[in-house]
RNA sequence: UCCUCAGUAGCUCAAUUGGCAGAGCAUCCGGCUGUUAACCGGAGGGUUGUAGGUUCGAGUCCUACCUGAGGAGCCA
């Protein structure tokens, strides 16, 4: 029988084994301290010379970093170790002693941290990381799914752009061109006209070159889609959904935030309603701070940050000028230089973690947008179909998992929210 | 794609004006019954990113390239 150390707490005084790895060991005379590993948590295991055959403290005295054992030994409570908890080990068997291990307790940089990544993730902050992003993808799945919402997956493989502006990856599809998908939402849109509230969650890829703290070239989005809907009401279901993610979190992985140090009082304060301010607001108040961005062009990076910084929660900006956003966006009624649209900037500098819009549900006036971006009219004919069969006005929005990982745990760069990071010149491993 | 900065031991970094290539950690050996990134003593470890140039002499100055980091634009 084995234990787990998340549950060595259950088992004081009694004798336990836990299988693992070892974190670190320190040595004191005829002690060694050894700090085991297992995944679900760590312990310090107390090997006195005296309390163990001579060869079993041989072959600890050989364990390295990273070596793995098998531990027996009985659980004490004492304030001397780490956790609270310790074992007294009286038996020991070694799995294997590791290589000298890259990744000491000491400081290393940035790029030989990514060269190691697979090693790295073995490191408590990234173990953290890790079981935080599991929990905020088990929050959005619980989010949608006890909301009404079906799962309705869109291909990865598709056949043209969704939005014409940015990049993608190109393959090749037995001789024809295929891309990469960059969003689900127009199957999506396909998808909700027949259950009415859908989402897709999956990975999506964007071939820019973007070198910045915020970019991958791989991430994962989550992306409602509401039959019926309006702008008001995804911007609510936007609120709501973020709002329950962080609560969440908060709830379940109260000892991973404290791990990375995370100061989880802005976090608290996330709850419904957030701020919702329009794009002519947003720029009254980034003319107040001096922006040389010009009206009617989209938000520079330092603007985002001053709009981010603003508020003590997420920031909706809606209504963006027409002609900086995507051709499939419903015109605002009341102004028709300006679309429905919404993004929300999360706090404490974060910036854009959600996008999204009311989409046209005219086929005339869709295909007309379709032929001012100079889109292929065939490509999309299944697209105009569902303006032709039963048209409802829909709207939705598509949240990057990775930004909002990255600020529930306050990270300096994206790359350490996923495990293997697809970056710009890095791909390995 | 553009701008800025950086490459010295396995890792993190020193090296005065251009003048003997150095430390901590890691590794190996020895010591210690309460360590928390332990400590103490000892040892091994180098084509200073690559190629060229200036100089009596280059880690240091110049040129090109390579690699990486930070940022911009674009976006989630």
């Amino acid at each position: 029988m084995y234990t787990y150390i998340q549950n060595v707490h259950e088992h004081i005084g009694e004798e336990i084994t836990i299988r693992g790895w070892l974190y670190n060991r320190t040595d004191k005379g005829k002690l060694r301290f050894l700090l085991v590993r297992d995944g679900t948590g760590t312990i310090q295991a107390v090997v006195f010379k005296g309390n163990v055959d001579p060869e079993v403290f041989e072959a600890v005295d050989q364990t390295t970093q990273e070596s793995s054992l098998t531990v027996t030994g009985t659980v004490k409570e004492d304030s001397r170790a780490p956790g609270g908890y310790e074992m007294d080990v009286s038996h020991c068997e070694i799995g294997q002693i590791a290589g000298e291990y890259p990744i000491t307790p000491k400081d290393h940089g940035t790029a030989f941290l990514m060269e190691n990544r697979h090693l790295w993730l073995r490191s408590s902050r990234q173990h953290a990381i890790l079981r935080i992003r599991h929990e905020i993808i088990r929050a959005v799945r619980d989010f949608y799914d006890n909301n009404g919402f079906t799962l309705v997956d869109t291909p990865i493989l598709t056949p043209a752009a969704c939005e014409g502006t940015t990049t993608l990856f190109e393959i090749d599809y037995f001789g024809e061109k295929a891309y990469l998908s960059q969003s689900g939402q127009l199957y999506n849109e396909a998808a909700c006209m027949s259950v009415g509230k859908t989402y897709c969650f999956g990975p999506t890829f964007r071939a820019e070159k973007s070198k910045t703290r915020r970019h991958l070239m791989e991430f994962s989005k989550v992306e409602p889609e509401v039959a019926w809907a309006n702008l008001d009401d995804i911007m609510k279901l936007a609120e709501d959904f973020v709002s329950y993610v962080v609560q969440r979190v908060l709830e379940e992985r109260k000892e991973e935030l404290e791990r990375i140090e995370r100061d989880t009082t802005p976090l608290e304060k996330i709850e419904p309603p957030f701020p919702r301010i329009s794009y002519s607001e947003a720029f009254v108040l980034l003319e107040t701070e001096g922006t040389d961005t010009p009206r009617g062009s989209d938000f520079g990076a330092a603007d985002e940050t001053i709009l981010s910084c603003s508020f003590d929660k997420p920031v909706i900006v809606h209504r963006y000028p027409r002609d900086i956003k995507a051709f499939y966006m419903q015109p605002d009624p009341e102004d028709s230089g300006s679309a429905l649209c919404m993004d929300m900037l999360a706090p404490e500098g974060y910036g854009e973690i959600i996008g999204g819009s009311q989409r046209i549900h005219d086929v005339d006036l869709l295909l007309e947008r379709i032929r001012e971006h100079k889109l292929p009219v065939d490509a999309f004919k299944w697209y105009l179909d569902l303006r032709k069969y039963g048209t409802v006005p829909h709207s939705g929005f598509g949240m990057g998992i990775e930004r909002v990982v990255s600020w529930i745990c306050s990270l300096d760069h994206v790359r350490e929210t996923i495990p293997f990071p697809r970056m710009l010149y890095r791909m390995y491993p």
